[in-house]
DNA sequence: GCCACGGGCGAGAGCGCTCTCGGATCACGT
DNA sequence: ACGTGATCCGAGAGCGCTCTCGCCCGTGGC
């Protein structure tokens, strides 16, 4: 019960079915050139020994580990209110298992976590990694890259420290800003008002300047930065509602920020769409569907940014195995279509 | 670029120092034994060369591998239309970092994953399991329970594969739920509905449970079962207005279906809490704050639970190390106790 | 001044695997 | 019958580390 049995190893396959270590080694690891014979009687032997390869033996030869982390540095608040994260660990998890690829999870949330990441990842436990949720001025980007690990981003990631060549997937969201407040000018709103995200993060930039692509000469005081929570939202509906009382539309720049502006506008007997139409971001389920009214938004497939950010590292370390590199035609950024959503809001 | 420089080993930096690999590997691994003059030559040498130790060649040898799987057995829905998976996770991260653990995370969906997850923990590749959302007759347990691994579960596994002994760390949800029924009742309600949760998970029983503790002689119409979705509350709630209109309480068996719950009371005129009262149960953020009305319902210290599975697990490995297995004290259970938030709908 | 003792250090084996290389074996052509 | 390849398999080295031994040197007791 206390003692873990002692798990058999290649030399006992091999003795138990009367071949030698290689000859094991080649029918387990699937390459040809051994006779279909000898093959059975060695699976056979396998089979009765309830062989399982030790993977720390197998690394420490091929210099591979089949796994991959996932970093998501984030500290507390987005990412932990809401499934995009889960969502997106989903279609990771799924590609990466389908590639017999472990998924390492490392979470951090402050300055002193990021060292031990970068020491972590610097430290070759894993084949590469994928990067979630960076701010800017995050230093992890740059130990990333000191390292040398095969990366892929989730989000643009700030380009400030040259890291140009940085691979990444991103969703469409300045498009999709774009698109959002197209459609509340074709509901005929004129004063439509902006809650931006943590300006801090690269998906609130980008959808501001979505924003600003359409309403270029809008009133300044219609754009009012808040910080992806409920909370913030509430908070910059306030502060809309008072320096602009006038307003007929508010793009929020996510659900969780337009859920807190309806209430906020709710208490203000301002009736959505009616009064004031309202449009978040991210389709995030299920808040979007609970809010009163139900949330119009801007959707991404966030499952199959996942799926992609793992094929697109997986590709990439199968092409650093294979031969001169990554050159060979993985793109440097992948963006993600986005839809819009229509509910009652707006 | 594409080359990764070789990584130094241990006998890089001590032929830079100047002694053996053993030497090295003492300062290393911090055991004493080691005159500092000498040890702070090998801390030198070993920062000049950048040199971190191979994990793959020391687990091969110590059979440790610092490193504990959690897995979530769950076929899409719950887990991942919800942050309570995300909170765990990350109390689980926190204890596991701070005791140097990695995080490698299996999410199964369907029986092939299972079998999948089987092997991968059978093949020690991992110190222990962390393992969740098990459903009855899941195979999982007895997989686990097979390979020997040390494991702890979170949430009651199913009690029928003879896995009595299984350590695991669940809340009060019997007792959570007799609070929330108790709440309704002190509120001067005696028609009250239970709407439920899938009752292939022990949480959905035990709430059940809880409820017909307090409400023994209930109209057994006034319990429908759900499935922990909004889709699912909002049906159970339609059926239960059919066949007992005159309710004036429900108990959700979680907040999702409390607020699919509210939508359909709210379709059909019944006001909140004058008419129905409804409480939930989660207060699964921010969900909870963003139905109308912002929903009672029972808190539970998820993130804590998550820090004191990790704490167990390590608990155990390291007994299992030291001596004589895990009769030291290890609990076999710990129950976290739940508290009733009150907001506006109850 | 000699021996016993103990602490600090190095030599070397070995963890379980992969992979190269060369030896056996066999079919075939001459 | 013999050489010639091609094919299949085994021997053995070696991946980077830990850990046991035993050597060496310094210290103390007589």
């Amino acid at each position: 019960m206390t003692d873990t049995a002692p798990r058999p190893t290649l030399e006992a396959v091999a003795a138990r079915a009367g071949v030698s270590r290689a000859t094991v080694s080649r029918v387990v690891n699937g390459s040809d050139g051994v006779r279909e014979r000898l093959a059975e009687r060695v699976r056979r032997a396998v089979e009765e020994l309830g062989y399982v390869p030790n993977q720390a033996a197998r690394s420490l030869v091929t210099k591979r580990h089949d796994a991959v982390a996932v970093v998501v540095a984030e500290p507390e608040t987005r990412v932990f209110a809401d499934p995009f994260f889960a969502r997106q660990l989903r279609g990771i998890s799924k590609e990466l298992t389908a590639h017999d690829n472990q998924l390492v999870l490392l979470l951090t949330e402050d300055r002193d976590d990021h060292a031990r990441v970068g020491r972590y990842l610097a430290g070759g436990h894993v084949d590469g990694a994928l990067v979630f949720s960076l701010h800017i001025d995050d230093p992890l980007p740059e130990l990333i890259q000191r390292a040398g690990l095969p990366t892929v981003y989730g989000g643009r990631p700030d380009g400030s420290g040259g890291r140009r060549g940085a691979v990444y997937v991103d969703s469409d969201n300045r498009g999709g800003a774009r698109d959002a407040v197209r459609h509340l000018l074709g509901l005929g709103r004129s004063r439509v008002a902006h809650i931006t995200g943590a300006l801090d993060q690269t998906a609130a930039v980008d959808r501001l300047d979505g924003f600003r692509d359409v309403m270029a000469d809008a009133d300044p005081r219609l754009v009012v930065e808040g910080d992806f929570t409920p909370a913030g939202g509430e908070r910059a509906m306030r502060r809309l509602l008072d320096r602009c009382p006038d307003l007929d539309a508010v793009f929020a720049g996510n659900d969780l920020m337009a859920a807190g502006a309806l209430r906020v506008l709710r208490e203000h007997g301002r009736r959505v769409p009616d009064d004031v139409a309202v449009v978040g971001f991210d389709d995030m389920l299920p808040i979007a569907e609970q809010t009163e009214p139900p949330l119009t938004t801007v959707r991404q497939d966030i499952e199959e940014m996942g799926r992609l950010m793992a094929r697109l590292l997986l590709r990439d370390l199968d092409g650093t195995t294979a031969s001169d590199g990554n050159a060979g035609g993985t793109p440097s950024a992948v963006i993600f279509p986005t839809t819009l959503i229509r509910r009652a809001s707006a």
